[in-house]
This record gives C-alpha cells, sequence and structure tokens, in this order.
DNA sequence: TTGTATGCGTTATCAG
DNA sequence: CTGATAACGCATACAA
C-alpha cells in the first residue's frame, strides 16, 4: 500500500538524478558522473543520455549547490545601478551569467542619496554569494575591498580608481584613450585644451590624463596645468557645476576633454544653457561612450571601451577565481575613438 | 582519535543548526521553528538567540530552498537591459531583493540585436527561477506570457503593452499623465498639437492618447488624427525617424507629444540637427522622467512614473504570489508633470 | 568503470 | 511546546 503510494508519487513529482538512475538500470553515482562530464563508459552515456531527453530530467542546482557548498551566486556592486556606463557593463555580465546558470545580486552603495555598503557586508559576512564584481571601487570603498580578499571571497575589480593587488582587475587602455583624444583634438588644430578630471587621486583620471598630456606634448603642445581640473565626482552633476564654475569668467581654451561621459553630458547642458555654441565655441570630448552620447545635439565625441566585452571578462575571471583561486591577473582592454559632433576645428 | 578529529573540524567548520542547537541544548527542530518564528517557549528563545549570537551562526539559505523547494531565485526579463526606464525599475526590485535574501536572474530578450526568448523559456522550463517580472513585455512576448501562465509561475508584469489576465499588473495612470501634458500644451497657448506614440497596439500609447485627446478636448481642442502617428517601436532610433519623415516637408504643429522620452530624445536629436529650434519653433513633451531627459539642453519636458516604488511593488506582488498565488492585482500609481525646457508657449 | 554509503544544512511530520 | 527522524537532490570517498 504505502509502496504503491511512494510510486504514484514518484511518477507525479519531478524526476531526479533516482529516477533517471533506475531508468537507466545504473547508480546514482554514475548518472552524477554522467551530469558533471567524469569517466562514464560508453554504454552508460548513450543509456543515460536517453533516459534524460525522455524523462525530461533537469538537475537540481539548489541541491548541487548545498552539495558543492555554493550559493550559485555572485555579487556585483556599484556605487549606483543608474550609472550610464554600468549598465552595458552590466548586460555583459548577464550575458556571461546566462550560461552558467548563477545568479545574481546586486548592490548600489548609494542607493537612497548616501553611502551604505552595509548590504555588502552582510553578502560577505554571510558567505551569501560564491564572488564579487565591485565595479568602480573608489577610495571609500577601501574597507570593503580589505573584507573581501581578508575572507578570501574571490573578487574581480572592474575599473578601480585605486590600484589593488589580489584580486582579478579589468581595465581598459586609459593611456592610450588619453593618447587618441590627443591626436583628435591636435590633428583639429586645438593647441589651448583643458581637462576637468573625475577625482585626482582615480586611477581612470591619472591615466588619461598621463595619455592626453604625453599624446599631447608629442605634437608640440603644452597642457597647461592651470588649465587642468578635478571634479568630486564622476557624475555628471559635477560637470553641470565645473560648467557653472568656468562659465562665471571669460575661458581661453577652445576644448575641453572630461574626465567621462557622464561629466561631457553635464558640462554640455549648462554650456548650452548659457549660449556657449558646442563645437563653435569650444569642443567637448569624454570618455566611455555611453548611449546617451550618441542621443543629444550635438552628439558626444567619445573614446569607446568594449564595455559589454568587459563585463563578460569580469565574469569569466571571477569563475576562474572561485573555482581556482590562483594567480591575480590584470586585463586591460583597447579602446576606440568615436567621433560626433561635439568636436570641430576650432573657430579662429 | 576519530572523535576528536570530528570535534576539531567541527570547531573549525562554521556553525550549522545543529552546532547551535547543542550549545544550546535543544534539538534541532527547535532551532529551526525558532528561525522561522514559530512557536517556542520563553526560554529557548533567549537562549537560542543568546547561542547564536556567540557562534555567529548564519543560516545557509541554499539548504533552505533545497529543504523548502524554492530557488531563491527570481527572473526579471526585459527587452534591453539598457532601456532607459527599466534601469531605474531595476533599482526598486533590487532594493526589495536585498531585504528578502533572493537573488536574481536578469535576462535581455533583445542581447544581440534579434530576439531571442530562448534563455527565458529555459528558465521556466527548467523552474530555476521561483517566479519572473515581465517588463514591458509587447505583443511578440505572447508566447512567453502564456508559458509562465500555463506553467502557474507567479508572474507579475510592468506595463505590460497588452492587457493580461492571470497575472499581477504594475503600471502607472497613463489617462492621468497624457491629461496633464494635455492642460500643460493648452495652458501654454498650444492649439496644434501632434503625438507620436509607440505601437499602435500598445496599451501604455492608447492610455496616454486618450488621456490626451481628453483633455485636449475638455479645453475645446482638436487633435486632428492627421497628426497623430504610431511608431514602431518606443525605441530612441523610431523617434530619430519620425523626425527625418517630419522634417522633410513643412509642418503645422507648434508642440510634439511622444510615447515615451527615448523617442522625444531621438526626435530632439534629429531635430536639432536640422536647426529646428526647441522649444521656440515646437515643443516637445515625453512620458517617462529618464534621468537623461534632465541631462541635455534643453531639458525635456515629460510625465514621471514612481519607477523605483514601482518595481519594490512588482516585487512584493510577486513574492505575495509566491508564497499565496491568489487573486490577480492590478496596481496603478499616480503620475507627476515635469516641467523643463522643451516646453514654451508657442511662438506666434 | 561502477555501486554503496554518507554528507550538505534545513524544514516538516508526527509522536511524545 | 519539544524531540527524533525522514525528506530535499546531488556529489564524492571508498570499496568492489
Amino acid at each position: 500500500m504505502s509502496i504503491e503510494e511512494s510510486k504514484k508519487a514518484a511518477r507525479l513529482r519531478k524526476p531526479t538524478i533516482a529516477t533517471v538512475a533506475k531508468h537507466a538500470g545504473v547508480a546514482v553515482s554514475t548518472v552524477s558522473r554522467f551530469l558533471n562530464g567524469h569517466y562514464v563508459s560508453k554504454d552508460a552515456r548513450a543509456r543515460l543520455a536517453e533516459v534524460i531527453e525522455e524523462l525530461g530530467y533537469v538537475r537540481s542546482w539548489t541541491a548541487r549547490n548545498l552539495s558543492l557548498g555554493l550559493r550559485g551566486c555572485v555579487g556585483v556592486v556599484v556605487d549606483s545601478i543608474q550609472d550610464l556606463w554600468f549598465t552595458q557593463l552590466l548586460a555583459g555580465i548577464e550575458e556571461e551569467l546566462s550560461t552558467r546558470d548563477t545568479s545574481l545580486m546586486l548592490a548600489s552603495l548609494e542607493l537612497s542619496g548616501r553611502y551604505d555598503p552595509r548590504i555588502v557586508q552582510q553578502w560577505i559576512r554571510e558567505r551569501r554569494v560564491d564572488g564579487v564584481i565591485l565595479v568602480k571601487s573608489q577610495r571609500r570603498e577601501r574597507a570593503l575591498v580589505h573584507e573581501c580578499v581578508e575572507t578570501n571571497l574571490p573578487t574581480v575589480m572592474v575599473a578601480p580608481d585605486e590600484s589593488v593587488s589580489r584580486a582579478h582587475v579589468v581595465r581598459c587602455d586609459n593611456r592610450a584613450a588619453g593618447a587618441a583624444v590627443a591626436q583628435h583634438l591636435a590633428n583639429l588644430g586645438h593647441r589651448r585644451i583643458a581637462f576637468a578630471g573625475g577625482p585626482e587621486h582615480s586611477v581612470d583620471t591619472r591615466q588619461r590624463l598621463a595619455g592626453l598630456r604625453d599624446g599631447l606634448e608629442e605634437r608640440g603642445i603644452r597642457l597647461d596645468p592651470k588649465r587642468v581640473s578635478f571634479l568630486a565626482s564622476y557624475e555628471a552633476d559635477a560637470g553641470c557645476q565645473f560648467a557653472s564654475e568656468i562659465l562665471k569668467a571669460p575661458f581661453e581654451f577652445t576644448a575641453l576633454v572630461t574626465g567621462n561621459d557622464a561629466i561631457a553630458l553635464g558640462f554640455m547642458r549648462i554650456a548650452q544653457q548659457h549660449g556657449v555654441r558646442i563645437p563653435e565655441r569650444i569642443s567637448v570630448v569624454g570618455f566611455d561612450d555611453v548611449p546617451e552620447g550618441a542621443l543629444l545635439w550635438p552628439g558626444l565625441t567619445t573614446v569607446a571601451q568594449p564595455t559589454r566585452e568587459m563585463g563578460r571578462a569580469a565574469c569569466q575571471k571571477l569563475f576562474e577565481a572561485i573555482s581556482d583561486p590562483g594567480e591575480q591577473q590584470v586585463l586591460v582592454y583597447p579602446v576606440d575613438l568615436v567621433v560626433r559632433e561635439s568636436t570641430a576645428p576650432p573657430q579662429r
């Protein structure tokens, strides 16, 4: 009776590894080995493939993870999910994740206007994620990075603002990016060029500036230190503020290179609001190539990164680190100048 | 010996429910009940809280999910992760999720330029998610929606383009939005108004148009059917294309209401490129209030939705549906007109 | 190569 | 109210 009942129940319930084993006439361990690509005889292999297909068996990732002591989930941390550049990175991450049966936990460090890393610290302490991808981590995230590394939590950093060890790093070739901009502006005939970067300590900003400066010098153009500024953040607001400052007095330069697209967009808004014509009066260049830069008029000349690919790579590296915590690598991706309407030869 | 060893191992290993039980002198089931807020005597409760704190015990969500037959993961489906509006919704979803120990799987239906719902179908078939949130699902997603509903997969739809049953729906008050725009434009003095919506079958577009039309009529203004168009999509490209069409010949209207912000942005880019001044020659209004609309000059007048809140609500509804598959609800959120620089009184 | 037995950490059932 | 114990579905020593 109870046997009958359990049999019926088994028929209704969705098939497990045991069901497959029974139908194929092998042991569960054999099925498991088959599923994981370990050694199984040709015969068994064929039979199992058939039975699995027939039964419509799908493995339980929850059970697998429990058994392996994994969470089947990675964390992605960023200042704000609405970061224009991050969205593209996320697309790459998603793409890679979808091939891996791994889910995602997202954390904005600045969700409701103020900085709060507690969610991420909880992840780390409770080991809720198998690893984390830290996107554009800044100085204030130092403690967080430290926690990750101390806990031996596999960690990949994308475009970190400080150099780090004990974590994979994925970033773009900022120096080349700066150099490309230098060449473009020099070719257009600009001689008086200004730079408005992100925070001064930021690696991205420093490298882009270095590339720009060197590139200009190669062409006999000096980047006047008086025309180099560092803003408080990489956000559009900072660009707006900078524009307001600049426009208070007459200014001399004919081209402005900003730390990223968001800053450039903010600058352009305020400049245009004040009647400053772009690119006639001033050419503007950004970095990142966020989609929005192509959506306004004039379109923003910028330097594109293979952002989506970098997202995929970050994910791949993370999985490598999870399955085999070995050497830490630094991946540097090439960049591409994208010329739109915000740059033109200087008027005079 | 082996006892000693196992003891040592237990000390090193991180504490489980069993460790807690031993230390507190109760059975594991009692600990479980305590953890889940079921009935436990006051004494035991106090002791357990203490022991848990002391041991730094954290429960295994993997094991819990296995036991409960859950995945601890919800799916979020959208055309493109880079949808300007979606990003804000995602912030709300994330916010809610972070309080629930649930992770996320993201799927773009149009990841590499072409439509491919297979990833989502896999989720459904393999029951990899406890529920899904379908964002802005369109006509072509009908089959997908059908699959979700047929499988009894808890489903919440946010701003679906078609009306659906057997799923929770979260959307904004589109009619009120259209009416607000009507009032704004009428007050400014516009009489000749055009509308460029999304796809004609889209609920959002139809409701916004209806609200606009009625609002105008109340004020004695007729929305000329000749000035009503429907675009192929809600994306900026569609807006660009529409602008190119319009600008080929002289046009009569002084204000354009678009189906959403993305369309408006695309339109404005091309219009400005052609030297059409906004808002002097033509006022432009969008819907959604994506952050980018505030980032350009002139800033886009639009109708804001409580997008983040809607994300949270969608998530909450989903969890309700997961734990108790009851009545399907429709949640409608109020909207807010946001006036920026893209609208002004008509010149003549 | 294959099968047996045990562990992974919880929850739920059912006596006490 | 509490305690034993059987699921949950899979992976892996270890023995065969």
